[in-house]
DNA sequence: GTGAAAGCGCTAACAA
DNA sequence: TTGTTAGCGCTTTCAC
């Protein structure tokens, strides 16, 4: 069904029909009603290329999938964030454009989305400090929010982002205030902005109690089971090895837990574990169960708030930056049982 | 840059300019390295929603996410299938359209795929037995290939899925062989096709040494960290605990290796895990080590084999249904050291 | 309040 | 081998 032919079954012009299904205020009220409702009993919806191609908009977002050539890992909130994200489209009419590429080609598909006219906006994931896709898509004039923060120039673009640094302050914390003194850190890779704010709150958390930070209790690296597993085995068979670990992904956490269970009757006592991950969130329930509650999930959210600023910023281009700094909720979870050590 | 300004610069028509870049064979071979040269210089890259509009096609494949209004949970193999899938796709020139709606609105996004000729083929996720969307996609006449199996009647359509009953029988037997005896199966919802076959693979290893399958050993439900979790210590709990679980998807994993640890001490012996999720793999090194290799993916294998199944579909619609059978890896993780129970 | 016609940027008959 | 011309299905001036 055409536009055409669905103007010839009400005996209208395509303008009129047209104007009619677009809100138009000139279309007579009777008018329009008997064309929705024909449209509708005809299943009509407008071809989105020959629409799109009449009005310079594509009424889709670009999101870029960067598959990096070392590591092969798809960042692992994601999933999460476009699910929040696509909530806002999908009622917005908008669709989503994944285009996935090799790290190295990713300037080249923010080019092709402008020369190609195929997206109306971006949103930028995963920002190093300095990124320089901000300066492209300026560049560019291409509309985008970015997930994250890109170093410390944050009035200079438009972004959503998660409190790390007061988190992880707050996890250290309340790891302290257990008692624990040799509290172990494993991190993302450190040219990621947000992996630099954590160890910046993990740090600030140790010398206010004038613990010193020790190198050797940190880790930064990929985010996998692997990862945590090599990593917290060889922390835990030093001499005096760390009492609590704070992790930076569920992944990771995974790779730990193991590392634990392995290493638990050698140690003889149990180690807490906490879990710092946007992308799942815990809450205790009355049986003393954590939950795994999705719909709480701080990156889905992020992907809410990213994709109607997005919205709003395509709609008026002109608008100055704005930005949105979200507190997480802290995530809890023992390894062995509750394992707080007391002074 | 758009054709027509190209066409001037060269002092030749859009017919010809088009052409010498569409690859078309009757265009002089100096002619068309000029128009390539000079359409590199300027970065010309065709206004994707003209094209479609003059060709018919939109060079993209659609995805519904349907998010569940139970659960709002996202599949978890969702990234790891669009990595292996837009591989495909983007060296063929094609982007993934998203619709992310929820699942009640699913057959409508379909729908809307068609009358608004947004792409050339869709991708059908996590099927059902006897799955509604297989003949609406026919009735629709949108070319599709299923990830997975929609019960039965697999000659109806073309799919790609994994040997899941073989899988399982496979991991049943490799613990069967390690000497346990009470296996403990956490699988997913039995709607979905994929976990029914799961079942039928643990029962025939079992059955085929005469062991009866014991339903309070076996759980159907959400794949998350608290079923995994709630299952688990509830099997633990009981007079005799089994002694391994077999698991369907990473997230209960780690829900069932905190059941472990927590009831560790009182059980007073180690717990076998073998997980059994696509999402992963594990292979020993030389440390005995297992290694996450995301390279090795059975999905993202499954989604270059779905992308290029349906690129070839779409070329040429009209040839009969294909399929293939992936064999998946084995997966063993040990949750507290290797605790194989012999005899 | 409605319609005719031009045009968005491209491709593909048909001509030359 | 190249060019002319007519669409693809929609929106949007401009005229009525």
């Amino acid at each position: 069904m055409k536009l055409k032919e669905l103007a010839k079954i009400l005996d209208l012009s395509q303008t009129t029909v047209s104007r009619a299904l677009n809100g138009y205020p000139e279309v007579r009220e009777a008018t329009r009603k008997r064309v929705m409702e024909v449209a509708l009993a005809h299943n009509y919806k407008p071809d989105t290329r020959a629409k799109g191609l009449a009005t310079g908009r594509s009424m889709a977002i670009g999101h870029v999938i960067p598959l990096s050539t070392q590591h092969e890992m798809v960042n692992p909130v994601f999933a999460d964030f476009i699910a929040g994200a696509g909530e806002i489209y999908s009622s917005n009419g908008y669709d989503i454009l994944l285009s996935v590429v090799a790290d190295v080609d990713e300037e080249n598909a923010y080019r092709k989305f402008r020369s190609s006219r195929s997206v109306d906006g971006v949103i930028v994931h995963g920002p190093h400090a300095d990124d320089p896709r901000i300066d492209l898509l300026k560049s560019l004039e291409i509309p985008f929010v970015v997930h994250g923060r890109a170093g410390e120039n944050e009035d200079r673009y438009s972004w959503v982002d998660v409190n790390n640094r007061h988190s992880f302050l707050r996890a250290t914390e309340f790891l302290l205030d257990l008692g624990h003194r040799k509290i172990a850190l494993l991190n993302g890779l450190e040219s990621m902005d947000f992996a630099r704010r954590r160890r910046e709150g993990y740090e600030a958390a140790l010398l206010a109690r004038d613990i010193k930070p020790n190198p050797i209790s940190m880790v930064s690296g990929e985010m996998t089971e692997e990862q945590g597993y090599r990593n917290a085995k060889r922390m835990l068979a030093e001499s005096t090895p760390p009492t609590a670990f704070l992790v930076s992904s569920m992944n990771m956490t995974i790779g730990v837990r193991r590392a634990i269970g392995e290493a638990g009757k050698t140690l003889g006592r149990d180690v807490s574990v906490v879990i710092h991950d946007d992308d799942i969130s815990y809450l205790k329930n009355g049986d003393d169960i954590p939950i795994f509650t999705a719909a709480r999930s701080p990156v889905r959210q992020a992907g809410r708030l990213c994709a109607e600023m997005l919205l709003e910023i395509i709609a008026d281009p002109d608008q100055s930056s704005r930005n949105i700094l979200l507190e997480s909720e802290l995530m809890v979870g023992m390894s062995t049982g509750p394992a707080p050590i007391k002074g």
